[in-house]
DNA sequence: GAGCCGTGGTT
DNA sequence: TAACCAAGGCT
């Protein structure tokens, strides 16, 4: 029955197999590549910043020599930024400690910053034929259907038992094509909502389909629910330019650039609280002239919704007290500047 | 080890 | 619309 998984998987992933621009290749650094921007994030959304990477940093030594604002410029608009500043980390060290040789065991893999136990025996498996089973979000659901598995599968003691589970299934001498063919499996055949079981390779032996219950797996560990905060955004116009600040490296949005501001505490009107809030990030008076526009996002954790307005100094030279950096950039040249999406969004607006 | 860390697609 | 969730890792 194990073994009758893989071969059937297979089977299917001969014919099957979707085409990417990372597929077929066992360049270490290009696979390297491709799954942490995997991360979270789906193909189609990876496929147009891949390759805009790897026409930017062919190799790993070209990765190495560049600068934190050009890699985040390359990576704005994919999320996770904490990816993009860990992988120029990870590329000087296998410059300077592997010769800019990626290692191919799992364990070495592992010990660069940015890649866990996942991303490890994705880069060992594809790019090295090692023989490790991953486990992601796809291999989860996929395996908790067939074996109708009744453990909460986004906790540490399922997450343990599926791992387990995983290896047992590994095809040896297979697991490049393996691993992807289950993951493509999951993310085409076997999605989250009404999966198109009728075409699946694996429903002679999918447990839950036998008993057509594959809406009750995987059991998942409940989340709790997302605040909402409020915040404002200051836009101070000078000469043609506008002041932008620089987030702190670590933390959300780390690295990136964005329109001075914060939230607003309990019974502030927009207008105090920008006023509060630049004196205790840039250290002068202001106030808030005219509204500008209202923006909403969803985060991971919490869902915002900021107001930005313009805004005027009173008093004082702006400091850095909580940004990294201050600076004074012409509206036509903000697409130089990384930055998150709101902000992002305020820019182009301005340049309307 | 539980909470933090983005954005876009899908339903 | 709001909720869900995606080729997870770090602290």
């Amino acid at each position: 029955m194990k073994a009758e998984f893989g071969r059937l998987l297979l089977s299917w992933y001969a014919i099957h197999a979707r085409s990417m621009p990372w597929r077929g290749k066992t360049d270490a650094y290009a696979i390297w590549v491709s799954e942490i921007m995997l991360q979270q994030t789906q193909v189609n959304t990876v496929i147009p910043y891949y390759n805009n990477w790897m026409q930017k940093f062919p190799t790993v030594q070209a990765l190495a020599a560049a600068d934190e604002h050009e890699v985040l410029n390359a990576w704005e608009g994919l999320g996770y930024y904490s990816r993009a500043r860990n992988m120029l980390k990870a590329a000087r060290q296998v410059c300077d400690k592997y010769q800019g040789v990626f290692p191919s065991s799992s364990e070495e893999l592992r010990r660069l910053p940015g890649i866990g136990r996942y991303t490890a025996a994705a880069i060992s498996s594809i790019a090295f034929g090692a023989n490790e089973a991953v486990l992601d979000g796809n291999v989860k659901r996929v395996l908790a259907r067939v074996y109708e598995f009744s453990e909460e599968v986004n906790t540490p003691e399922g997450e343990k038992k599926l791992w387990l589970l995983a290896a047992e299934l590994l095809p040896r001498g297979e697991a490049s094509a393996y691993n992807q063919a289950v993951m493509d499996l999951g993310a085409t055949i076997c999605t989250p909502k009404s999966p198109d079981c009728a075409n699946c390779p694996v429903n002679s032996i999918c447990l839950s389909y036998k008993h057509l219950c594959q809406g009750e797996f995987p059991v998942m560990h409940e989340k709790p629910p997302v605040p909402h905060i409020d915040v404002v955004a200051a836009i101070f116009r000078q000469n043609g330019k506008v002041l932008i600040a620089r987030r702190p490296s670590k933390g959300l949005l780390g690295g990136l650039w964005e329109f001075p501001g914060g939230k607003l505490e309990e019974g502030e009107s927009h207008a105090e609280a920008l006023t509060r809030e630049i004196r205790e990030e840039l250290g002068v008076e202001a106030a808030a002239v005219e509204k500008f526009g209202v923006y909403r996002h969803a985060y991971t954790h919490f869902r915002v919704t900021l107001q930005a307005w313009f805004a005027e100094i009173e008093g004082g030279q702006p400091t850095a007290l909580e940004a990294s950096e201050l600076r004074w950039v012409k509206i036509e040249a903000l697409g130089d500047y990384p930055m998150g999406k709101i902000d992002r969004s305020i820019s182009n607006d301005l340049q309307k």
